[in-house]
DNA sequence: TCCCGACCTGTTAGCGCTATCATAGGCCAA
DNA sequence: TTGGCCTATGATAGCGCTAACAGGTCGGGA
């Protein structure tokens, strides 16, 4: 096997030597594209593979003016539900040319500006956003980048181009509904303190707009930043338990907090959902293992991002790149934490 | 406010026309770089806002083979630990020119091989790969790369070029001789079934060699995949209990699983630690809301990410790029599930 | 007066690839 | 034979940006 210096790197012209012909059909063999001759295909792969040649997209792109990266921005990697879109995404994007990259914000708008400037300066074929509420900067380079844009997880609001999500509002209030319905009254929200997390600021819009149309009003409320979600959920238990003790029910924002809390009221011994009930956000798989079935409702994660994957590839092909706004429902799992009516 | 054709994508020229300067001039000014008198760099800034011009990167990566890119490449991001390693690596990376791009394999070689050869044809500054077993292939392409390669997780083995990691057969030795010492003796293994899973395996090889040792064999092992993880520990707990019910310690390959067996455990309310001990393995820190806490070792997944940053983006200035190999070592986490010596 | 350097701006020549068109040869119908 | 039309390959001209160097201006020291 023969050795090469390593501070030059490969290009095509070393293909093209080392195999005899143009660089022109070296490039048509390793993108299988136009006609070319068995012999001359064999004859520049084998070549290709002995010199370890690596094509250079960056080049290529540029010639082309086509990048097949699709553009993904979450607020957050740490909790399990983008992951989870992630998943829907990738295994859409599996059988397309195209290729997720994702970008993190931190539930901050200023990164979120910042990280969707970094997308669009590598001319994407295309963007996922969470979130319809965003700078009027970042919307501006959104609205500009002639590209498609998908905005996921929340249909609550306008769209700038396309939209695959859930109503938040909706699903507070349905939520509110069942536990009102099952006889609760003494109700308490459990939440994170994250002024930027605007799904979950709307499902505690819808959950109170219904409470106050049945003459209720939360009894407490607790808020957390950081942490383990799980001991979060435990102390902040303990904490409207003691401070209220009256309370017959607990919402919270998302699943791992609700799951920390009840486990902190099964170690209690309290008579769940007898005297007091709990209802979480998300359907996490991860929780199945709880032998208490907390009631939640599924935001559609892997569905959100399978949809959102295949508006972008669709309209990779399609010329007109006509806006679309898909509203998914999410289901109430009414786990063992609600009284049954 | 003007607007323009969303078609023809702006360049460098758009901006020079609109503010009057020379195109380098404009790519001075937007990447401060060079001698710009104030007033026409205040020109330019305000040209550049109007028109929303967002620099092409792909251009400016081919002319001046500069890439600030760093691929990352993990086995997932849905379990707890690769999510960790990515929040060290941005802490670190943040702080430079450099930039993450994660790429999930999904404990596939092939997959692995894929990716791999994705990202080294965008050129990228440097490669951060979990674990030291790739193919054949892949091992080619990383050696050929030419960029700073850093393995990470594992140190059991021989690296390419730099590694951080930790000794997961020590590990598994580590956790054995504190169970031995503890009086368990009839311990069983509870794992995932992953062929591809080189750090799980290398614990549970350290674990046995400690076990043979003292005279002792794992008396009943349990593989699942996929699932609920949580949900899997429960399941496989039950099975292994009334497989062998003289059992005395269960020893899980992660903590989530583990996590799982412990609420079970408590469910049915077993002495534990007296009667039956168990331990897993990761320090997961979502799980500290559990009402007794796991044994564990923590396998310092934030620090492993910051120092693979650190060593990629040191070597980007420093002219030689010296391999190296960091070990960092888990600190025995006895918990509530072992008993005290 | 001249020269030198500091400062600012422009010109030129690619980076490594692909789109596009041109060309060479072969084959078949008229 | 001629023309037409395939297939297989090559030559040329960029893609949008930056490195490297080439000026031009200004001020001050000799």
């Amino acid at each position: 096997m023969p050795s090469y210096d390593p501070r030059r790197p490969l290009t095509l012209r070393d293909v093209s030597e080392a195999s005899g012909v143009s660089e022109m059909t070296v490039s048509r063999v390793l993108r299988n594209r136009g006609d070319v001759s068995v012999a001359t295909r064999e004859k520049v792969l084998k070549a290709a593979r002995s010199l370890g040649y690596v094509p250079n997209k960056i080049a290529g792109a540029l010639a082309s003016q086509r990048v097949n990266l699709v553009g993904v921005i979450i607020p957050s990697l740490s909790n399990m539900v983008f992951p989870e879109v992630m998943t829907g995404i990738s295994e859409v994007l599996d059988g397309t040319v195209l290729q997720p990259v994702v970008g993190v914000t931190n539930y901050s708008p200023d990164r979120e500006e910042k990280v969707i400037y970094e997308m669009l300066s590598w001319r994407p074929s295309g963007l996922i956003i969470a979130g319809l509420e965003h700078t009027a900067a970042s919307h501006a380079m959104l609205a500009q980048a002639g590209v498609p844009i998908v905005e996921i997880m929340d249909i609550d609001g306008t769209p700038l181009d396309s939209a695959v999500g859930i109503s938040h509002r909706r699903a507070g209030r349905q939520m509110a509904s069942a536990i009102v319905a099952a006889g609760y009254r003494k109700i308490a929200f459990l939440g994170t303190q994250m002024p930027n997390d605007h799904r979950a600021r709307k499902r505690l819009e819808g959950f109170e707009e219904v409470l106050a149309a049945n003459g209720l009003t939360l009894i407490d409320r607790e808020f957390y930043s950081g942490g383990s979600a799980l001991l979060k959920g435990r102390e902040m238990t303990e904490a409207v338990l003691s401070r209220s003790p009256d309370v017959d029910f607990l919402y919270y924002s998302n699943d791992m907090i609700g799951a920390g809390g009840l486990l902190y009221c099964l170690d209690k011994g309290l008579d769940v959902p007898g005297k007091i009930g709990l209802a979480g956000f998300n359907g996490v798989e991860l929780l199945d293992g709880i032998s208490r079935k907390l009631a939640t409702m599924d935001a559609c994660r892997l569905e959100i991002g399978r949809r959102a994957a295949q508006m972008i590839s669709g309209k990779q092909t399609l010329g007109k790149p006509a806006p679309e706004v898909i509203e998914l429902f999410p289901v109430l799992q009414p786990g063992d934490t609600i009284r049954k009516g």
